[in-house]
DNA sequence: GTTTTCACG
DNA sequence: ACGTACGTGAAAACA
């Protein structure tokens, strides 16, 4: 599917040349010619190349006296003749699309609206085009289709209209925006309308009647007051229909293979800006597109080299040609890159540094095979893809090894670099949030030290990962876990957003109901979510009872909190219910749907280098904590759909953690009891209470669980009693008894402290390392949160090892089995997979058998494999 | 920008 | 006596 972007040219001149005509004196050039509205219309221009990224574009205007001027003398006769300081800047504006590569069309005796209505026919009779038309123009909103719709601009910003959007506005079908126009008018499109009705009246008699024709058919059921204007405008309605109706068959020679985009001519534009005197424009023109004296070299003072030495920037214009591995860095305008634009590239091949802008980088596509040592590896894999450019296999990712050695890395380059003593700035952050500007110089130079610094630390850093023994780990973990990962950011995950905004509208209502329960209740209204508002209802108005301290911050009202008051006040539960509504509302509703891009799917972004523990995290959206653990929000899984004549399959790893701890303590008893597949939580239940396996209640059971996750996290006896409702001595009782029969665990929490406090950090079998410095702070509490990371991280960093080893091998089989299942997600012990029908027992087997062999320990791994048709089912 | 709350493993 | 379960990301309120 191709998309067409159609601009309403007409429409974005005369709303940049209005928004700014009446605040004082006209933007204009040092030669007096005005400049207003152009600016306004490059900015729009500027703004959608970079969002969209159009294959397909055209921009649309006016062109002489049309059929609406003959049926009506008065037609646009309202408005005031085009002011001549707005119609010189048309020519120019044809000038600066050309400039850009974008067709201008017009048609003698058409409008822009006719225009784009024609293509917007074309679009629908050609099912391998779709359409986007931007304008402000609410009429245009009748062309919305299945395969065409609108971005509405609204002031500097816009809304995205299509079918179900207008719908939710309108109450009615695309095609009526002329029946309501008819009704209401427009005064800018000098269309009359029936005086006395606006939005409100039209949209509900239209919504009522269907159209302008059942308006007037129905008169008689139609109110006194509204019937006398209907029927003394009568005339003006339908001759308003008549012209709000867009033409569509307009004679043009233009087809979509005709308004592909072409090629920008940088120079051209440049030129256009310099005499328009559009300096900002032209400083981030230049930055995108080089700078005009081509073959420019800045010089670069690195700053690690006590000589001084000086070194140029080769700011490439063309070819070139580089036959040695090289380092490169590319940078970004957005972190969230699946959506972000690049804005250039520095490589360092050990002699020169070279700056590529976004044009150099697709003329030089040979040199990729060269790209071995760079910084994000998976973001440089899916920027370049989005550009056509599939990146090669690159061995050394700078971010992962500084991940692995311990330095602060924070997503950004700068941080590692100065651990090094490179002053590189972090100007990027700030050109992306447009506080400052940096000119093209500065940028150059901090982009291209980037590659640099990448170049020059490699070894170094090689080295310290190869004497901390992370190496392995490093060459068949991380880095060939990244292009699996790469490969499940671009394929995303199909979401439907029609099942969440189905789900959407049950769950507002019952908020209503729940809000109404409790303001009734209080006796006003106040504002449930808020923390501060609903502790002082709770423990001041309402006197529920609370702990000592009313704190700096006010009154506690989390979860546990409430609960500990459920019976005490009927408006606990309802509290309660009202957060888990609009948790599920805000984030897994609103918030997600925000993410489904427009091939229907998520694509969230997984981080490699952020956690502790060597596990990965899922942001934007993330993907990990998608709600199971009570029903109303597990539905929301209903919306994850599997790829056409494919089902969801998830597999789970079962009990990982303990599985883990049970070999790295090497306890006998609980590696015996795994061997044997026994139910490991009833086992432990009857081992601590001194009971028969058969004896065990589901409480007594419950509480195991309860104890073995608490052993894990190294809980206190404090703790696990908050945690089962018991006193703590009992609490601590249970620990004890469990400490009694597993002795061995005993002994790997004491000698896991001990060992983390010599040697200042803990590692996982993989020999993953982190460092505990906590371990070392003179502050009590903090010391034994140390020790609690130190009893916990090899276990979860194992477990994460694990998962990661069986990731990679997975992927290998699939590819070496020509399979087309796919691997979309991974949630810590669970991965989650998109399986053609005829390849659910292949692939059943197939992820089995490698999740379960993954590594090899004491224990056995088991894994749980379910299939459905979306990912509720497959649970 | 920080705090509170809550979703997941 | 201390204060009290590991690892994440995100929204909304608060300041």
């Amino acid at each position: 599917m191709k998309r067409a972007i159609l601009i309403d040219g007409n429409n974005l001149l005369f709303r940049s040349y209005y928004a700014t005509a009446y605040s004082g004196s006209l933007m204009k050039n040092s030669k007096g010619f005005p400049t207003n509205a152009l600016f306004g219309f490059i900015n729009m221009i500027n703004k959608i190349l970079s969002e969209e990224n159009p294959e397909y574009i055209m921009v649309a205007f006016d062109k002489g006296k049309n059929f609406r001027h003959e049926k009506y003398e008065n037609y646009k006769a309202g408005r005031i003749k085009t002011p001549d300081d707005l119609l010189i800047q048309f020519p120019k504006a044809y000038e600066l699309l050309a400039a850009f590569g974008i067709v201008a069309l017009d048609a003698e005796g058409y409008e822009a609206d006719d225009i784009i209505g024609t293509f917007a026919r074309m679009a629908d009779e050609d099912k391998n085009y779709d359409a986007t038309i931007v304008s402000s123009d609410k009429d245009l909103l009748q062309l919305i289709s299945t395969d065409v719709n609108v971005k509405l601009l609204k002031q500097k910003d816009y809304i995205l209209m299509d079918e179900k959007v207008f719908y939710e506005a309108y109450k009615t079908e695309p095609i009526k925006m002329i029946d309501l126009k008819a009704l209401m008018g427009d005064a800018s499109d000098n269309i009359p309308g029936v005086k006395g009705i606006g939005e409100k009246t039209a949209i509900s008699l239209i919504s009522t009647y269907g159209s302008l024709e059942g308006v007037y058919e129905n008169l008689d059921k139609i109110s006194a007051k509204t019937r006398e204007k209907l029927e003394s405008d009568k005339e003006n309605a339908f001759f308003s229909k008549e012209i709000a109706t867009i033409y569509k068959e307009v004679p043009l020679k233009y087809t979509f293979e005709d308004i592909k985009k072409k090629e920008v001519d940088v120079f051209k534009v440049k030129e256009l800006y310099k005499e328009l005197e559009f300096y900002s424009l032209l400083k981030k023109f230049e930055m995108t597109y080089g700078n005009s004296k081509g073959q420019l070299s800045l010089d670069l003072v690195d700053s690690l080299d006590t000589n001084k030495k000086e070194i140029n920037i080769i700011n490439v214009n063309g070819k070139i040609e580089i036959d040695k591995d090289f380092a490169y860095y590319i940078e970004l305008d957005k972190d969230n890159y699946h959506q972000a634009n690049i804005l250039g590239m520095s490589i360092y091949d050990g002699d020169n540094i070279y700056y590529l802008n976004p044009v150099a980088i697709k003329e030089n596509v040979h040199i990729f095979e060269h790209a071995k040592y760079t910084y994000d590896y998976k973001k440089n894999i899916v920027a370049l893809n989005k550009i056509g450019i599939n990146l090669g296999a690159s061995s050394y990712d700078a971010m992962i090894c500084g991940y692995l050695l311990n330095y602060n890395i924070k997503d950004d380059i700068s941080y590692l670099a100065n651990t090094k003593g490179y002053e590189i700035s972090f100007y990027e952050e700030l050109i992306k949030k447009n506080k400052v500007i940096v000119d093209e110089e500065t940028f150059l130079k901090n982009v291209g030290l980037k590659s640099k610094f990448i170049y020059d630390t490699k070894d170094e850093l090689l080295n310290e990962l190869e004497s901390e023994g992370m190496k392995k780990l490093f060459d068949d973990m991380e880095m060939p876990l990244i292009p699996v990962l790469a490969k499940m950011e671009m394929n995303g995950i199909k979401c439907s957003k029609d099942v969440l905004d189905e789900m959407q509208e049950e769950i507002v209502i019952k908020l209503n109901i729940i809000s109404n329960s409790i303001y009734n209740m209080v006796g006003e209204e106040f504002n449930i979510s808020s923390p501060k508002q609903l502790g002082e209802i709770l423990f001041e108005k309402l006197n529920l009872p609370h702990g000592k301290k009313a704190g700096k911050n006010g009154y506690p009202t989390d979860h546990d909190t409430l609960i500990k008051l459920f019976d005490l006040h009927p408006i606990i539960p309802l509290v309660l219910e009202h957060r888990n509504l609009s948790k599920i509302m805000s984030t897994y509703m609103d918030s997600l749907k925000k993410y489904i891009m427009e091939d229907g799917k998520i694509h969230t972004i997984y981080k490699q280098a952020v956690t502790r523990t060597g596990r990965l995290s899922s942001v934007e959206p993330n993907l990990q904590n998608i709600p199971i653990r009570n029903e109303e929000g597990k539905k929301i899984r209903k919306a994850f759909l599997p790829e056409d004549g494919s089902i969801i399959m998830s597999s789970d790893y079962s009990q990982i953690e303990l599985r883990v701890l049970s070999h790295i303590a090497n306890d006998k008893t609980l590696i015996n009891a795994f061997i044997n597949g026994e139910d490991i939580h009833s086992k432990v239940a009857s081992d601590i209470y001194g009971i028969p396996l058969e004896a065990v209640t589901k409480n007594q059971r419950r509480t195991a669980k309860a104890v073995i996750f608490g052993i894990v996290y190294g809980i206190s006896g404090f703790g696990l009693g908050e945690n089962l409702d018991i006193r703590a001595d009992e609490a601590r009782k249970l620990i004890n008894k469990y400490l009694d029969m597993y002795p061995a665990v005993q002994k790997y929490m004491n000698d896991i402290v001990k060992e983390a406090k010599e040697n200042g950090y803990v590692r996982t079998l993989m020999n993953r390392k982190r460092v505990i410095d906590e371990l070392k702070n003179t502050n009590f509490m903090i010391r034994k949160s140390g020790e609690r990371i130190a009893l916990n991280t090899p276990i979860q960093g194992t477990s994460a090892d694990i998962i990661k080893k069986a990731m990679i091998e997975v992927d290998k089989e699939i590819t070496r089995c020509n399979l087309k299942s796919k691997m979309l997600i991974q949630v810590h012990d669970e991965l989650v997979f998109s399986v053609p029908l005829e390849e659910k027992e292949k692939m059943e087997n197939l992820v089995r058998e490698v999740m379960e062999n993954a590594y090899t320990l004491a224990v056995p791994l088991k894994v749980e494999v379910e299939s459905g048709t979306d990912w509720y089912n497959a649970k």
